[in-house]
DNA sequence: GCACTCCCGACCTAGGCAGTCAAGAAAGTC
DNA sequence: GACTTTCTTGACTGCCTAGGTCGGGAGTGC
């Protein structure tokens, strides 16, 4: 129930290719604008490119660029990139969990626990994340003082 | 974005405790009518207990038992005291992170998925989940059919 | 050809996950 | 008080992941 740093960075510099305009951008300068570990981020680039989020040219002039126009790519698809399936339970999809006795309605709650994560990540989309303007279900669940406080 | 198999079975065994009445139940009836390896579900145990959710006798006629009435525990209290805070991002919790650049807005993404998470596993308690009559929030997030296919 | 930049496998350390084992302490029973 | 049952606790395991570093290789532009 934890973000990775690995998420994090790659939504970050996600992030900051949604907001280059035209041309690639050179890892170090991703690594310098969000503070992120050179060489550990051109990992999570490269996992980003095989999963076709973004494209990359090598070379003098060379760089990344995102592989669609960020008002199509949204977080969930960045985290599934770098993390694998959201919200697995012990490493299965909670579908395929049979439970009985007791707990036997455990799998709608963590069934529900991954919609609602979902309601989250695939609404937000790149250009929303640098824009500001996120979408109504995200801003007003983070606009609740109570959503700020430590538990 | 994964939940651990020791929460699953942490709540697992809750919801067997609040099923049973009266008494003691040692840990290995618990172990053996949810599947669980008895001494894995032991530590388990003993980290509910410390946290004050469960209690335990020793001897013979012992066990162990909800500390609290079952509609009064909530599954986020237990997903907590065996996996620790919910949502942290790269272990620190995401109000207490300073994003810069174009990702300045994650923070309020991060903030909304752990609202979202709250909400879903503060509503639910073992007697909801013994019972199957899951919060609305919660059964209403379950019975879109969508929730049940893998992404 | 050379500078530049990504590509990618190897490696590393710390810590967590999932689990086992064995000794010991407490409580109930007779 | 002896005995049994049952929990308690610490130590220890093997494996994997997280987070990160290093260094060479390979493609690109000039």
């Amino acid at each position: 129930m934890r973000v990775s740093a690995k998420a994090d960075y790659a939504v970050r510099a996600a992030a900051e290719l949604a907001a280059a305009e035209e041309g690639p951008v050179k890892g170090e300068r991703l690594a310098e604008a969000q503070d992120i570990p050179l060489q550990f981020l051109e990992h999570i680039l490269l996992e980003l490119k095989h999963h076709g989020i973004v494209r990359a040219r090598r070379g003098a002039k060379g760089g990344y660029w995102l592989a669609r126009p960020a008002d199509e790519v949204t977080i969930a698809e960045i985290v599934r990139a770098v993390e694998g399936p959201i919200a697995h339970v012990q490493s299965t999809p909670p579908e395929a969990i049979e439970y009985r006795g007791n707990s036997k309605h455990l799998q709608e709650v963590w069934i529900a626990v991954r919609a609602s994560l979902r309601t989250v990540l695939e609404q937000v989309t790149l250009a929303d994340l640098v824009s500001g303007e996120l979408p109504e279900v995200v801003s007003d669940l983070a606009a609740t003082p109570d959503a700020w406080v430590a538990r």
